[in-house]
DNA sequence: TTGTAGGCGTTATCAG
DNA sequence: CTGATAACGCCTACAA
């Protein structure tokens, strides 16, 4: 036979299927020895447990399903990078689909991952977090079998929808307010992709700190984008069209600061001398821009953890709730005192 | 009920539970209003059909796992994507998981994933590439039922093992090639995670080139890597301690090349002045350093959508084979004349 | 064209 | 402590 099942298992120990069952599954009430047996038995056969045909049984599939909008964007990857190392703490796996940033495709991949029975929905940069109540098997199910969404960087927006998520709001004013110590009067943002909870809520708090500190509160300041390295491209030439030119911007991610660096060190404007840049995310690679940036660290590793753990946690009925963490800034090379200031 | 199955449906129409799957499944034999009837209150009741049960029964999962070594690497979650989206297209999912770039981790996870009974796995940069054709579960399963293996960016290393790689060598050849019209002499090559086929073969393409163009061979320009940021940062000190030091380096990938870079940056050595750099991979992130890097690309989407298709074709009983992608030289600034020829 | 019955591999309930 | 037996949701001969 290609795979040994438990039967197999059964007829050569001279037991019942179910004493196998138990045994395998350390059941209390079972003698030792035939325990020894079985287990002997089934390692040497090198006998694996069929998920699929537990799941069917158990209801529960020991499957989070994750949804990106894409495993490319550095932020994206690294907070995969956690869920996926605390799913495998408890011994789940993870149903891996992609959005590419489209709501549509979106929904489609959640509903998609339910049809396998996966224990837990885990999205990360959703673009469609409304929708997620109203799906049926999500909305319909027996209280105490509903399946647990985890938003990341979204507020909660429904019961069993849960969120995990950064302090958005502080960590845009953080940046902004050292650009302010650092003299800066005219600071700029780079948006990110508009609708977004989390772009909405950086700006949200660049603009709250733009007031605080009593910067210059011009709306041309506030420039769309989308979060992409293109962005922060582009965006160069548009910021030098501002008069007065700001001195300093802070990005909606790294990536688009990274874009941003690229730009000016293409034409000749040096960072920070003639302009400060900021970014927010802290990957990996923003150690290694020239120069170094500074930036707004987001616990990347710890959202992933944590939203398998708010998953574990609903389906174990323990009162979950939404989660969230903090940042901070860290300072690299990027921003300085601005021209005039020096 | 919590969720709607085939009997509800079967109950609420008045046929029996096979017709209504009959109908379902789009099967020729039977009367098209019975099948418009069924498929209207399927749709009005929300029915999804389980993937598990019918994984039980048909024996196919409509899953593919894929392991890979860590989707931090912008060019496994390069190639991740590209799997993703073809999987997708072919209605499969991915069960998803992460070895740390660790061989035993990557053996269990290849094993958790078969628990789950996944049609085909596919390993992204795997560290333990001998072991598949000895996993009791790939090796026993009759012949119409063996599961593929695709390994990226490895040989192939036994039946039903496919393998799906760019033309290192060759690649690593260009690169090298590129750099001797250039003008240089004396060129490093900082290596690859030790072991790595990827690795190997780079280098074996950047001998040959140093032979053919009758370059400067000491074995001392062969440097000891990782293919990480931290890699490149730390070997620029080892490659200017060198007597004379080289005047160009290539680099096991695009990571090790921009730490490299941020290294040269931070230390004053001017690139490609005093140092030309070229990179491997042609990560998005490549065009966006300072300056933008001189790079190999590898055909990263293809590879991902292949390796799926590969599966595809392997379940189908067609002939599948190893893969060859040939990649090309991404000429960007990083790399120039050396100074003696200036 | 449709229904009946059996089974996929496992767990769970109930006897013994 | 152990063994039948019945599901879990679906598919598929085989029978009608």
């Amino acid at each position: 036979m290609s795979q040994v099942s438990i039967v197999d298992i059964a007829r050569l120990a001279q037991v019942s299927p179910s004493t196998v069952s138990r045994a395998l599954q350390g059941h209390p009430r079972i003698s030792a020895e035939r325990r020894a047996a079985i287990l002997a038995l089934a390692e040497e056969l090198g006998y694996r447990p069929s998920q699929v045909a537990r799941s069917l049984v158990t209801g529960r599939s020991h499957t989070f399903g994750v949804v990106v909008s894409d495993v490319t964007d550095p932020f994206v990857a690294e907070v995969l990078k956690g869920a996926e190392m605390a799913a495998r703490d408890a011994s789940y796996r993870l149903l891996f689909a992609m959005s590419n940033r489209n709501p549509a495709q979106e929904i489609e991949a959640a509903e998609a991952l339910l049809d396998y029975e996966v224990d837990g929905l885990i999205v990360i940069s959703s673009r469609a977090p409304d929708r997620y109540a109203r799906l049926p098997r999500l909305r319909d199910a027996g209280k105490d079998h509903r399946i647990p969404v985890v938003l990341l960087n979204h507020a909660q927006v429904g019961e069993f929808i849960y969120s995990v998520k950064m302090d958005s709001e502080s960590g845009a004013r953080m940046a902004v307010s050292y650009l302010s110590q650092l003299g800066h009067r005219r600071i700029a943002f780079i948006s990110g992709p508009s609708g977004g909870r989390s772009s909405s809520e950086r700006l949200a708090g660049y603009r709250r700190a733009v007031l605080e500190h009593g910067l210059d509160a011009s709306p041309e300041l506030v420039i769309g984008g989308a979060g992409l390295l293109e962005d922060g491209w582009e965006t160069l030439a548009v910021l030098l069209a501002l008069k007065p030119p700001p001195t300093a911007v802070l990005c909606y991610n790294d990536l688009s600061a990274i874009g941003l660096l690229a730009a000016a060190a293409q034409m000749g404007v040096p960072v920070p001398d003639a302009l400060s840049v900021v970014g927010y995310d802290n990957i990996p690679l923003s150690a290694y821009t020239t120069p170094p940036l500074t930036t707004v660290e987001q616990p990347k590793d710890a959202m992933g953890r944590t939203a398998v753990k708010v998953c574990l946690r609903a389906l174990a009925g323990e009162p979950a709730t939404t989660t969230v963490l903090s940042g901070q800034l860290v300072v690299r090379s990027s921003a300085a005192a601005p021209p005039q200031a020096q």
